[in-house]
DNA sequence: AAAAATATCACCCTAAAAGGGTGATATTAG
DNA sequence: CTAATATCACCCTTTTAGGGTGATATTTTT
């Protein structure tokens, strides 16, 4: 332990007295980097980590309280440098995204070794964005498109621009082509998704990944 | 060399001969991988790839001819279980995205150490989504809504219904508030992004990230 | 405690848009 | 050569969108 301040600032919030102390004793030792306090919830740590001011935080999902996701913008709205590490056992995708939307910079699952999470550390500082190898799997599924569309190109075109919001004469005017053949293509999209309404097409497409 | 055929059978794409021929030489030796085929374009790899059946595709953006990002649906066309990998030079968010939403499994730049390519293939191979450090901030950048919205928590929340395509009545049902509240919402949101319509305001909601 | 922002509802109005039905024709791709 | 696709046309009714102007209660912030 040194009282270097150049060390990386860290904060543990996570509610399992083991883990808690067992990442701050590991991370704590590791030379350049420094355990400046560990809580047990967000509501514990809300009054006090202004004054620890971390550059990169722990946190935890499953907490008392407050949980992890909510934490994630109360945390960025008092300390919006500060980098967030979510750290938990839970790699279902609405959490994952729920996590990124509010503001963490990685998203690490429990098995990951102390190294790696000690070198995650280092990532996030440095402008990276670590995440376990299977959490960026799915990150890289939200972007892939379904390769066996039921919709044509132009379909698929269509119903792109129909989750922009955009309106038949709209649609029509960016794609140079008449107001009625939209309406076509719109119907054919319908019939082929099974849908009778633009949300219901949307809610589809998305579910579907189509767009 | 060896002719173990549980070996992981690649395919390198890359038009520059000296680093094509470079990661071949490099991947080659290691144990557990084999460079089955290397080309410098898509088009000449089209014809003899299928027959190369790789399970990993080194793929470069930057080609002559068919470039890497149209390339990857045609491969994954006649290869659906091949995982691609994208090396490239360029760190522009479309061309990541165009990579990603394509079909692409990973993408890497190509400072990154040949060891942590060889890493990244196995990686790959077992459902994980390698990524550079600097990439991987951007895709979780993507993910990322602005903290700072000009929107309260209902107009957010309302706002996120118009861009999955939902009309005001169905609003309405959902929030259990009367039509004419989500009206009077909607106007306040266009007040504040500024836009007075549906396509407006969802293109000012993707672009400003605050859905 | 006062001021500002937010959430809720009401009623005026008109033009635009959506959705369903039916049919046609030219081009393209398998 | 046949199926899918892309294009356009006209019938119809109901719903939706957007603008204006107002009120009131709650919540948050100062």
């Amino acid at each position: 332990m040194t009282n270097d301040n150049n060390n990386i600032r860290i904060v543990i919030i996570e509610d399992d007295q083991v883990i808690r102390e067992g990442y701050a004793f590991l991370i704590g030792q590791s030379e350049g980097y420094e355990v400046i306090n560990i809580y047990a919830s967000f509501d514990e740590a809300a009054k006090k980590i202004v004054t620890d001011a971390p550059e990169v935080i722990l946190l935890d999902i499953e907490l008392p309280g407050t949980n992890g996701i909510e934490a994630i913008p109360k945390l960025k709205k008092v300390l919006p440098q500060t980098h967030i590490l979510i750290l938990t056992v839970y790699e279902s995708e609405k959490l994952i995204f729920d996590a990124l939307s509010n503001g963490a910079s990685g998203y690490l699952t429990k098995n990951t070794p102390a190294a790696k999470i000690i070198e995650s550390i280092k990532e996030v500082m440095q402008g990276g964005g670590p995440m376990s190898v299977n959490i960026a799997r799915m990150v890289i599924n939200s972007f892939r498109r379904n390769q066996d569309t039921p919709l044509s190109k132009r379909e698929t075109q269509i119903l792109e621009l129909i989750c922009n919001g955009k309106s038949r004469t709209q649609i029509a005017n960016e794609l140079f082509i008449d107001l009625e053949t939209v309406r076509t293509h719109i119907k054919n999209i319908y019939i082929k998704l099974d849908v009778n309404s633009r949300a219901d097409a949307i809610k589809t497409a998305r579910d579907n990944r189509l767009v």
